[in-house]
DNA sequence: TCAACTTTGTTGACGAATCATCTAACTGAT
DNA sequence: ATCAGTTAGATGATTCGTCAACAAAGTTGA
């Protein structure tokens, strides 16, 4: 499975830095799958609720949090988002009346919680989009073939975090 | 009460709506996996070469194209972006110089061509590109896993395309 | 107590993506 | 030829995401 033949210099007409004809082959359809399941799911959701993708990250973390309440930093751990992009997104959330801050006794930086529209807004999109997930992803995938995927992920991920790149 | 295991209908009260903690475990796992992915990926990308995810596709197909050229509707359908995002990013290459509009001798809008500086800059990024995408993805996940993600692929975009939404 | 440092969060500017709209060109039928 | 319908492409407004800089606390240590 290593390549072997290197060669001395990397060269753009050497063969060896290519991804041979099934792995070039696995890598487009699974670009290419996952652009379009993303595409389905986002505009379904988008379509039915109005809650993009990010509306519904932060919200499903916001509702499994032990009191519906999580401080920013903890959900910028969860999302893997930047705080930028969190502060952003939470203060149009926050102008949509999806989330609030409130301070908790001490004086540290507010909660972030849902409000009750926003509670309403997950809890009623939650269930259209878990089938969607179901009928698109698990059960088209199958059983085993999902076990083998998770199987793929996790190697993955590994592979991302001995390779290099702390990111 | 509500609990009762509907039968006829779909119901958001019904379990069959709900993904099971395997296909839950395998969905969140997924999600995470392309996102850290990506971000490997694109981070390494801007770095050594300055070519974003998008840049490097166009490119991509461009430089495989036959005469190294396209009609703008062209790189839409491979590229699967909607056209107003291509003419955007279009005009944004275009003014960085990696590629140029091209009127072939008949009167008919202007081809897409890679200019030299364009073509320097995907063989140059190429290389490694392919080796992290090797890495990273093709050799963890190993041959007969990539086989059945392959497949897992097919099926996904398979359902995509049958159930209802014409997206 | 004071200064350096870290943590948590905000802001503004800019690049990127989407949507609706608009234009120009091709197709084809009368 | 002309009018309708489609296709290819561009544009502007709006929203989203990133980056860099900033600010306010909290922490540590002399």
């Amino acid at each position: 499975m290593t390549r072997q033949r290197a060669r001395t210099m990397p060269s753009v007409t050497d063969d060896d830095m290519w991804l041979d004809e099934t792995e070039q082959l696995a890598w487009r359809k699974y670009l290419q799958m996952h652009r379009l399941l993303f595409a389905h799911l986002i505009q379904h959701q988008q379509r039915e609720f109005g809650l993009s993708a990010a509306d519904y990250e932060i919200m499903v973390n916001l509702s499994e949090a032990p009191r519906g309440r999580m401080r920013a930093f903890e959900l910028g751990e969860s999302t893997l988002w930047e705080k930028s992009r969190l502060s952003h997104h939470l203060k149009r959330m926050e102008q949509r009346g999806l989330v609030c801050r409130e301070v908790t006794g001490n004086s540290r930086s507010p909660d972030i919680a849902l409000t009750a529209a926003g509670r309403a807004a997950i809890t009623g999109a939650a269930p259209a989009h878990a089938a969607n997930v179901r009928t698109w992803f698990a059960e088209a995938i199958g059983p085993e073939r999902l076990a083998v995927l998770t199987e793929s992920c996790d190697a993955v991920m590994e592979a991302l975090e001995s390779h290099d790149c702390p990111l």
